[in-house]
DNA sequence: ATGGCGCATGGAATGCGA
């Protein structure tokens, strides 16, 4: 089973190139961030004459989340309970008994802003909830567009000493962590400098000038049957690509 | 990174992302 996430930055201009990525990767699930499109406007004839069910939550301009399955989603949850939030950026579905929470994180914008603060408050309003998550759905994976580069070798050295690294992001992560949530990506040996994020400016891809920000934890049941977890860097080499590279986790079937 | 691009809105110039 291939769980994944893909933040494309526009489903309206990447619809074909999500389409693509697919049919040649075939995950049973896949989260998308930042549609940017109401949900009047997803394209949801496309996706399911491509295999796929949709469950979405749309914004238009900005934020956007959706959970793409080949099975029915369950218990589907929209926005962070109890956390009254006009920006779309969560949403939560049960697919074949594994519970799936998508998220787009906010980018925060300059340490100590009003917007890392608003980062702040909803990464403390997503642990609380999500504390109780794992604790109904003993299989949870949450994964997303982070914004968070957990620690020094998830930025590219020169990156400056700012916002995604800084200390009170990091702690958040940690304490995500800290609820019995593994970083997939880790559990594996991995390339030094694997990014997920390339800004489009100053050659930034070919350089590998990156930060790794776009994760799959997953809790104690899901971690031991990971089999892989992998950054596909190739839909970042296509014209007109998203800034993000899709991540996807492999994990063997309960019981083997 | 000083900025550099890409997307959305709206129909030019600006805000935002990360």
């Amino acid at each position: 089973m291939k769980l994944a996430t893909w933040n494309v930055n526009s489903l309206k201009v990447r619809l074909p190139q999500v389409i693509d990525w697919l049919a040649a990767v075939q995950p049973d699930v896949l989260c998308l961030q930042e549609l940017k499109l109401e949900d009047a406007s997803f394209p949801l004839a496309a996706i399911e004459a491509a295999g796929y069910r949709a469950v979405f939550s749309g914004q238009k301009t900005y934020n956007g989340v959706a959970i793409l399955s080949r099975t029915p989603a369950g218990e589907v949850v929209r926005g962070i309970p109890g956390f009254d939030d006009p920006q779309k950026r969560v949403i939560a579905a049960t697919i074949d008994g594994i519970r799936i929470v998508c998220a787009y994180f906010p980018n925060g914008q300059a340490v100590g802003s009003e917007k890392f603060s608003y980062k702040l408050e909803w990464l403390a309003a997503l642990t609380r909830w999500l504390q109780g998550e794992v604790a109904s759905h003993p299989e949870l994976a949450l994964l997303g567009d982070y914004n968070i580069a957990p620690e020094d070798r998830d930025a590219h050295p020169d990156w400056p000493d700012e916002i995604h690294v800084s200390a009170p992001e990091r702690n958040a992560f940690q304490a995500l962590l800290a609820l019995g949530l593994s970083d997939a990506f880790r559990r594996f040996e991995q390339a030094e400098k694997s990014y997920s994020w390339w800004d489009y400016r100053m050659m930034a891809f070919r350089r590998n000038f990156g930060l790794r920000i776009d994760h799959i934890l997953v809790s104690t049941p899901l971690a031991q049957r990971c089999r892989s977890c992998v950054i596909d860097k190739a839909p970042r080499k296509l014209e007109r690509p998203s800034d993000h590279a899709p991540v996807i986790v492999e994990l063997v079937p309960a019981g083997t």
